[in-house]
DNA sequence: GTCTATACTGAGATAGAC
DNA sequence: GTCTATCTCAGTATAGAC
């Protein structure tokens, strides 16, 4: 079948999106979009390769296009350095854009960040993404120690990875990404403007 | 043999900090505790009823000394909120005081967290305490719209989670849990500190 | 009560026929 | 390109030795 690829990385984005990457076995996904397990291996290899494909479709977009806005940041700014705010919204709004089309993908996303596996494909597809944006955010913090501003970032990815996942733990409005992702800048832009920590016990 | 229990119990600890939970198979930790593959499903049942006795010998104390230090600040506040850092120091700062003592136990912590595997778990260990301190987070930052308030507090489970795994990507002293933990007490603080998120457009 | 040996099901991966 | 058959290894289950 011409299109057996296509129904298999369909039904793979599905799975991947309702049950975790972990969670989704390739005979699930062979068994719903009817083709043989063995087309898996021919066309992609590997699950891990399966996933590398879905990402590189899916997640590459998202990440020209924060690319492009921090760009945009940046000639804006000239010289100086670019708001934590702007560019936390850089980072985050695409997200938000993509989650509107297609819900279960960022999900997706967030699970392959937060579940640890496959860290090759973290590393491939959103390092070279990353590294600029925290290049320029060290800029907009430059009163915090470098080892305080690593960590800020650190923190910044659990919760971006655990909001991702989507599955808070009350009722929401599930559909509105955008709100999610701006509540996420706000609290993430002053949690990086606080004042470096102190020196000192803890009680 | 001896203790054939502790041993089981023991060795997975360490693999499940090590490489994870799902990373980490059965047979890996009989191999490793020269013990039989029946003996985990005689004394435990389950690899999940494993990780369950595991989490309530290591995490319980945990949690009892969370709730003690909370109990503390209520009585010294009386009536009047507890400070947002107050409330968050109790919270993490028992956490950071287990991983000296024991540091590959509190990234099982965190992996269970981030996996979002067995999430019974998770609910059964971890929910009474949680609850009580979002009680009293609610009080310390009463200018926050529910939604956002919850959504903070989801923002504040995956900073924690992924701090517990561990591995930040950089060189850093990763045997000084108290400083991390203060450092993720300031960005939290001033993150549900902030004004909530105005009605609006992203651009 | 404890532990050993062994087998069952389902996972991902692969070789080779067509 | 596709499919059958098979491999290894995962978690689980059970019968029976001591």
């Amino acid at each position: 079948m011409i299109d057996t690829k296509e129904k298999i990385l369909e039904t793979a984005a599905q799975l991947f999106g309702e049950q975790g990457v972990a969670g989704t076995s390739l005979r699930q996904i062979i068994a719903k979009a009817d083709v043989n397990l063995a087309a898996i291996h021919y066309h992609f290899g590997s699950k891990e390769s399966l996933l590398d494909e879905l990402i590189h479709r899916k997640a590459d977009p998202v990440n020209r296009e924060r690319l492009d806005r921090l760009c945009r940041l940046e000639a804006e700014a000239g010289d100086k350095p670019v708001a934590v705010e702007a560019i936390l919204e850089a980072f985050f709004v695409p997200t938000a854009a993509a989650a509107e089309q297609n819900p279960l993908f960022v999900r997706v996303m967030g699970r392959i960040h937060s579940e640890g596996l496959m860290p090759a494909i973290v590393q491939k597809h959103f390092y070279p993404t990353a590294q600029r944006f925290v290049a320029q955010l060290r800029r907009a913090v430059p009163h915090l120690p470098e080892e305080e501003f690593l960590w800020r970032v650190h923190f910044m990815m659990g919760a971006m990875a655990h909001t991702m996942c989507g599955t808070p733990l009350f009722p929401a409005d599930s559909a509105d990404y955008h709100g999610r992702m701006r509540k996420l800048v706000t609290f993430l832009s002053a949690g990086f403007r606080a004042p470096a920590t102190a020196n000192g016990e803890t009680k």
